[in-house]
DNA sequence: ACTGCTAATGCACACGTGTGCAAACATCCA
DNA sequence: TGGATGTTTGCACACGTGTGCATTAGCAGT
């Protein structure tokens, strides 16, 4: 009868330094009732009368009670929990792709582990096997390549897991994906120069990330071809990547420029945004005017598209929407739910960095189906 | 003696389809010992032998085992995560923070949850409240408003936090912090623009960062008194805002032109890139060419600003380095020593948005010391 | 008063790991 | 051979929470 006044104050008390935080077996003591009551009037249980549990909330708030999700995963075998694996966190974007995700997750009570990989196979398995330890209930994994050894990896666990624009040349049946259609979205933006009167159309892409890579090029080549043309071989650009990163993007972009000069085309299509605004920059340096002599296309529709001077032409991914549906579908799968692939249809965006080409233009002979 | 044929086989069945994940007592009953042993053995306790150790070390590869990190935190109260709330996970200025924390903290072995708050004082809370929930053991806190209640908050947990670049007004002493010299920055970009010869130099702030708004003023201030300047009030525009968002700043900037060019200035200060950026274009669309007929400085030195054109004059933030020095400092205070606070020295970038003014532009009277 | 029923509560165990202490065993020395 | 010392192992408990089952209390019906 001599020191806690309250329950409050007593509270107060333990907490004073680093002590231990307030557990139902604490607030049990004090309630005059088991641990296993406090358990069921904190959860809402039915088993517990109406007095009792608000007596015990009651309690609960007043001395500062925060439970303790470590020991309720231990016990429910849920975390609540889901590790996202980005190869790079400063990747434009990306930055549109984890917000979706995160505002799904978060609304839906789970918690994210935000990770990077920098597109190194050795990284990759790293975070997966951190996450694994964790015991997250659920994976995603965004814009990565895929290496064997990593999808063997995911594939032991067995954690729900979807991939957001996998950059992975095979597709594997266990794991489930949303995409968006790279093919589909490279004809948009070529078919739009094709429009504005470009023959000569190049491609820049790199080697950082394969498979959009690939797809971007033959929807580039379909678009061409259905215009009866083929393109020749030095109008694609093929940089050498291998980091993924925004700065190595821009790097790519402006290093392509003398080589598609020097193949004579009048636009360019990139592989995207980044490469475009490398691009862009490399054609200030060197006074040549876009949209008047050179024609430029991205791919993406980043923030910094339509904030860059000319504006940029580009293909738009729904990159927000790309985050919600990934997680969506990983809240289906951890729902016991089947989980569904989707293929999210990009849209083109024009803006000022792509015009009808100079009438001098055609001094370069017309390269029609050589073929 | 019928279905098993090796441990690895038994973890493979095992494993099947949603059973439970191979556990240290698993592993120590194919071994025929204690699982204190196992679990020593896979600590390299020297109390077990050699022998013992190599052989567990080795089933537990074969049986696939991987360590329930929930467990391990319950018994030794330390999860080895931390929480990081950030007020945008998209805004370009924290990408590079987040990613310097992200990889300290990695390198430390710690995971990160990553939460927005939008810049909402009830998000915020709801943030800290589910660390705590989580039992992180430290949180890092990016550009946030702290409000009283957030901060009520904090302060009784106590968990170990750093605030990078805090927008509160107050600091408190129980919470460290890692912040940029913003007076100094805003000097440093306001005596370029005099150096240039500009008299007549504006400022674009914006309510959505109260804090390195006033600061950034303050340097802007006192970089013209040391000029023997006083500002008029109409060179300063203050933007309403809320949110704290990329494209809210953009618009900021776009806004602001009109009443900036009615003021009379030859050359602006932004509080940051975003604002810039939005400027710039308003300039664009209205046919003012910068630098010559206006000049624009931001600050924080995004991706972007280097990458737009024309390359934006910025003040730089070290904004990886921020993010690295605000995760060591976290894991100094994790460790028990102390943490100690940090000041950071920002640098002006001179690029291609800034000139000296048009010699018309003296038509507009010298505003020396009115006082 | 006894039975049968419902409502409310507690016991005991589980989840997977770490660790103090005791016990068993081996080794060495006198 | 006995005792002292050192090495290796296991028992039992702890961490904080959730839950099946038994137990108790309360109450109505006969």
């Amino acid at each position: 009868m001599n020191s806690s006044h309250s329950p409050l104050a007593a509270a107060r008390v333990a907490g004073a330094k680093r002590s231990r935080e307030v557990s139902i077996a604490d607030i049990a003591r004090v309630a005059g009732v088991s641990h296993t009551t406090v358990s069921r009037a904190l959860r809402d249980s039915p088993l517990i009368s109406e007095e009792t549990r608000k007596r015990i909330q009651q309690l609960a708030l007043e001395m500062g009670y925060t439970p303790n999700a470590i020991a309720q995963s231990l016990q429910t075998r849920r975390t609540n929990t889901i590790g996202l694996a980005v190869t790079s966190i400063a990747d434009p974007f990306l930055s549109e792709v984890v917000r979706g995700i995160e505002e799904v997750a978060r609304s839906a009570g789970l918690s994210v582990f935000l990770s990077a990989t920098h597109n190194d196979p050795e990284q990759e398995i790293a975070v997966i096997e951190t996450f694994h330890r964790r015991r997250v209930d659920g994976i995603l994994v965004a814009s990565s390549r895929m290496t064997g050894e990593y999808k063997q990896r995911l594939d032991q666990i067995r954690i729900p897991t979807v991939l957001i624009n996998s950059q992975a040349e095979s597709q594997y049946e266990l794991l489930h994906w949303v995409a968006v259609d790279d093919v589909l979205g490279a004809r948009l933006a070529v078919e739009h120069l094709l429009a504005l009167g470009h023959r000569a159309i190049g491609y820049v892409g790199t080697s950082s990330r394969p498979r959009s890579c690939r797809q971007r090029l033959e929807g580039y080549r379909a678009a061409l071809a259905d215009a009866g043309l083929t393109p020749r071989e030095e109008w694609v650009t093929m940089m050498r990547a291998e980091e993924a990163s925004p700065q190595e993007d821009v790097l790519c972009g402006r290093r392509a420029l003398q080589r598609l000069l020097d193949a004579g085309v009048t636009a360019v299509f990139c592989q995207n945004d980044m490469m475009a605004i490398g691009l862009l920059m490399a054609c200030y340096r060197r006074g040549i005017a876009v949209p008047r002599e050179l024609s430029v296309a991205g791919f993406d529709d980043i923030e910094m598209a339509s904030c860059i001077i000319p504006p940029l032409t580009t293909v738009r991914q729904p990159r927000l929407e790309l985050g919600r549906l990934a997680m969506q579908v990983l809240l289906d799968l951890l729902h016991e739910q089947e989980g569904h692939n989707h293929v999210l249809t990009p849209t083109l965006v024009v803006r000022e960095s792509t015009a009808p080409p100079l009438a001098s233009s055609d001094a370069l002979p017309p390269s029609t189906t050589t073929e």
